[in-house]
DNA sequence: CCATCATGATGATGCGCATTATCGAGCTGG
DNA sequence: CCAGCTCGATAATGCGCATCATCATGATGG
């Protein structure tokens, strides 16, 4: 019927409408009223009945290039957001946000198009910032660019990382307590007696993993542990061999921590495989979230607050975005909830 | 260091210290070199040397306000969409629109603020559209707002929908082609031996329930079965009670076919409770995706195309978005993949 | 009756870029 | 010696909006 292809509405098609200036509709669209600028409740009336009657909607394009808002917050993964193996692990988080985002009266901007041919992300691929279409942006990912990080901030862009990150300067950012939720689970599996816990550690090392060596530090010279060769870098794709896991047996551990679940998964069919009983001759404990759907004894661990984390990730965001003067980057640790599990249990050797 | 949050350099930055225009650094930087305008190779590298000293990108901003479209591609789901009820719903939707939003370089701009506070969404809240803010859209959900559509399309607004709707007038969905799937989930049947095969079909009537109930009818006539006392509609969230299961059997039904996996394993359910062998004694089929992470047997079934669907709706609408003229709205139909399965077997009851 | 002030607006400008129309200089050929 | 051409580039304009400085009008008050 519409062969036209009616272009959109713009505030100056309002504004000859409803007899005013572009700068009054402007006005009035953004409630920009102040004591030097005034609309009476008339004219603005008028004024959204005939935008409404339109359909009129900002183009947030050009509202950005003005310098304005657009009620936009970014979301922008350093992998690929949707793939089934980084689903599990964003999910939780983009609930938070997705939560967040409608509470506080935001869209979602997915940046999805800053994918390379190969396959791998960079803000600044192509030399293209998109983000700068939303007021502000949260960034998610394992792989964290820094670089990209440093200039988007000194390019004075808005941002919040979900995850710790160690750069240069301040940023606002939102993690969870691994230290202390680790220093717990030590501290659990100290109190059913171990006193020779294995410590499978991350072999890449990254902010996260430096947060649990951390902690397990902490509570290891607070209850005067001993960790001559019991400790073990571990691929989180690999898992610890048969081989290393006798040679810590053969150390004297009774017990286990674990950097990642799916290692302590592995390290329980080790055991399991050289008739080791879990949790009766050893206990098996992980660092972070309990594995999905997989059957088996609940594992001693912790859960991280993923979905609190975007929450938070994104009132960081809108605090920096809605106030007028700069605001300090703030960064917020969450706490982990310890999950005792039934992997672990008292230590029946004697040391 | 940078108290003065530097700004970025613009092609006026550079054409400054090039000794150039902005218009010759914009026509570099872009190629646009025609008949009518050209650059020498010299003045040509002078500029990218500068530029790339300067650390000079593209604002994307600006250059979608001179170029008309801003490459976004809007979301919006009738329901909100990560909630986790909804979520199994919409994740392979999400992961072909991502797919395909990445593939043709365009950002995915979910509409999340939609959700008015009694937890309803309409497109239309508030009288303002907020859709308008992507070049295009791409509608899912299982409560589709038929009068929104409507007026959408009347506005000229582009998009596709995920799933058929029934509306007057042409528009551009993907929906996955139920009828043929149900029939050949019914030919497999047949094919075993089956001749009274009851249909739990869908209590409250939808384009997809309409497009299974006529896959149906098409094989049943084809076949000459004959359903008499056979057909049930059934809530999916009820299921089949138990005396409705038996009143089935006792009309001769050796084969269920149920719209919904749900209302299927309740089934299942229902049957072992009776003592009636599955598929020993009867079989049993659904007419959608295998349920996620249920232990048991597998069920008979059919495949949803969901990815597929949700790069195809992205397809279709970047057409529309892309060409010049008008473009007829497009429908397609994708197929189903048929499931085998554990719970069909031949019929052991003679006719 | 003129200075002052509050009210209700508006014109001009710029955000950073793409594009269109145009222009000057040098060169050719008649 | 100048019309006509090519080469190399540019000034101007507009995209849709936000914002700043300004302005006309009528009311107030001294």
């Amino acid at each position: 019927m519409k062969d036209a292809p009616r272009r959109r509405p713009r505030q100056s098609d309002i504004a000859k409408l409803a007899g005013v200036s572009q700068t009054t509709v402007s006005i009035v669209i953004n409630g920009r009223e102040s004591d030097t600028i005034r609309i009476p409740p008339e004219t603005r009336r008028h004024v959204f009945e005939v935008a409404r009657s339109l359909g009129y909607v900002v183009d947030p394009v050009a509202r950005s290039l003005a310098g304005g808002m657009n009620r936009l917050i970014g979301v922008y993964t350093f992998e690929s957001m949707f793939p089934m193996d980084h689903h599990d692990f964003y999910y939780p988080f983009l609930v938070g946000i997705e939560a967040a985002a409608e509470a506080l009266g935001y869209d979602m901007l997915m940046f999805t198009s800053a994918t390379g041919s190969d396959g791998s992300r960079s803000i600044y691929r192509d030399g293209v910032n998109r983000l700068g279409l939303a007021d502000g942006c949260v960034l998610l990912g394992k792989e964290t660019n820094r670089d990209d990080i440093v200039r988007l901030r000194d390019e004075g862009f808005r941002f919040a990382l979900v995850g710790r990150r160690d750069v240069p300067g301040p940023i606002a950012y939102v993690t969870a307590d691994y230290a202390s939720a680790t220093a717990q689970v030590v501290d659990h599996l100290v109190g059913l007696g171990h006193e020779r816990i294995a410590y499978l550690t991350a072999a890449d090392p990254s902010e996260p993993s430096a947060d649990r060596d951390a902690g397990f530090r902490a509570a290891q010279s607070r209850h005067g542990l001993d960790t001559d060769g019991l400790v073990l870098p571990v691929r989180k794709e690999d898992g610890p061999s048969a081989e290393e896991v006798r040679r810590l047996l053969a150390a004297g551990a009774t017990a286990f921590v674990a950097h990642e679940s799916v290692v302590a998964l592995r390290l329980l069919g080790l055991l399991e495989g050289m008739g080791v009983d879990v949790p009766g001759a050893c206990s098996v404990a992980a660092l972070s979230d309990p594995p999905h759907d997989v059957p088996g004894p609940e594992l001693t661990c912790f859960r991280i607050p993923g979905r609190e984390m975007g929450t938070r990730a994104v009132e960081l965001l809108v605090r920096q975005l809605e106030s007028e003067e700069e605001v300090e980057p703030e960064a917020v640790a969450l706490s982990c909830t310890f999950v005792a599990g039934q992997t672990s249990g008292p230590n029946r050797k004697e040391s």
